[in-house]
DNA sequence: GTGGTCTAGACCACT
DNA sequence: GTGGTCTAGACCACT
């Protein structure tokens, strides 16, 4: 899994943090079961500290991605879609979408750029568990 | 165009504005040439400061939906598709699908949800400008 | 609003301070619209740090039962019930009220015992806001 | 008795396993007198350390919810209705139902969710005592 | 060795 | 003036 982190984007580090390991779970990176790097060790890696890291986990703890356990560090748990999946994601999209139709794309382009991105997801190999 | 503000969300009122515009003019609901409401009328409409919809218009100007002018206000500007359209979008646009496919949706119910938003754009009749 | 802190409780403190708003708010001591203090202020209350009342205001705002705005501070938001209301909640009512029976009451004492302090909500006269 | 254990909760082991004990019991599965299974046996069975099935033992002990005995091993005591029955049970309670009560639900529901589940208590027969 | 909590203090964002 | 983010560092809980 490679993350990349810019400490000087107006977007917070651990929002950064939970985007890419949310992408990563997408992709395949990370599956059901794969544990994520611990906390204080992410937090070297980058030169951040860990509460940062922490603050990032806890997220995708309370999304329901991942699991946390003193013993058993930050595991991915399995995905349980929970449609209809909420207005507030549909909310998102909604914003998202009208970006792209109001500065002139059509429908069709719109979808196929959304098409083109979730097709590049999971065309990387899953990473091994030790 | 009807603009809602909730002054209570979490979401700042500019970018409130500046979405429900975005997604008036993907609607329909605006179109190139449409003049949106003085910025002291829409702020007495909802009570706010007029400086925070002074930012909303001068984001869309940043992004070029409208421009600004003393003489004759605000006023959408023709759609200038501007591929690659934007390394922002796509970042984004990846964020929010890959947070779907994490909780599980296929890439299929992903795509059916944007369609059908998209669909849900331009069901409106344009406004008459005065 | 009578907020309680026992810094030697094993219960954390933010998790003590999210369950005594919770009360109120169910109190009726809090309702609609009312605010809660300053992060800042609460803390210096109770000679904790602000970002352990942040942290319990933090809960409540992903729990949807307050918002926070840099503007506004923390205020209360109307109470959606959300039913069917999680097997999270029931399964935290079958280990309390398992509790009960396990120790030799009967289910129509523990019952009466719910009764009782679901009454006792609401006695309390709610705040105005200034 | 079945006994389910999430590994990979946020719920220590040797909760889950107090907290279905004490279900198991509430139920009639378990009734004064009955055999709990050794601690190294349902060790084994779950592939946890036994210490962790110690501590959960001995938390119900401690509650008076069993006996420890070299010779006898673990068995379900006699119940005996300690009223006023804890203030702790109560201070739960408290906070469980104000829970439900913030999220906007009559008093009425809750209490009838709190006996559905008190219902559900006693319909399994008891186990026979080897 | 892992995450969890708490303190202390800085600076930023939005009003 | 309010909450939001980040750093730095301590000690605790569970294994």
């Amino acid at each position: 899994m490679i993350l990349n982190v810019d400490l000087a984007s107006d977007i917070p580090i651990y929002q950064q943090l939970r985007d890419q390991i949310v992408e990563a779970i997408a992709d395949g990176v990370l599956v059901e079961g794969s544990s994520l790097p611990a906390t204080r060790t992410l937090a070297a890696d980058f030169g951040i500290n860990f509460h940062t890291v922490n603050k990032a986990y806890d997220l995708l703890r309370q999304q329901g991605l991942i699991q946390l356990n003193r013993k058993t560090g930050a595991v991915v748990t399995p995905a349980v879609a929970d449609p209809p999946f909420g207005a507030e994601w549909t909310a998102r999209a909604r914003t998202l979408l009208a970006d792209a139709v109001a500065r002139g794309l059509s429908a069709d382009e719109v979808l196929e750029s959304c098409r083109s991105i979730l097709d590049s997801f999971g065309t990387t190999q899953p990473e091994e568990t030790p």
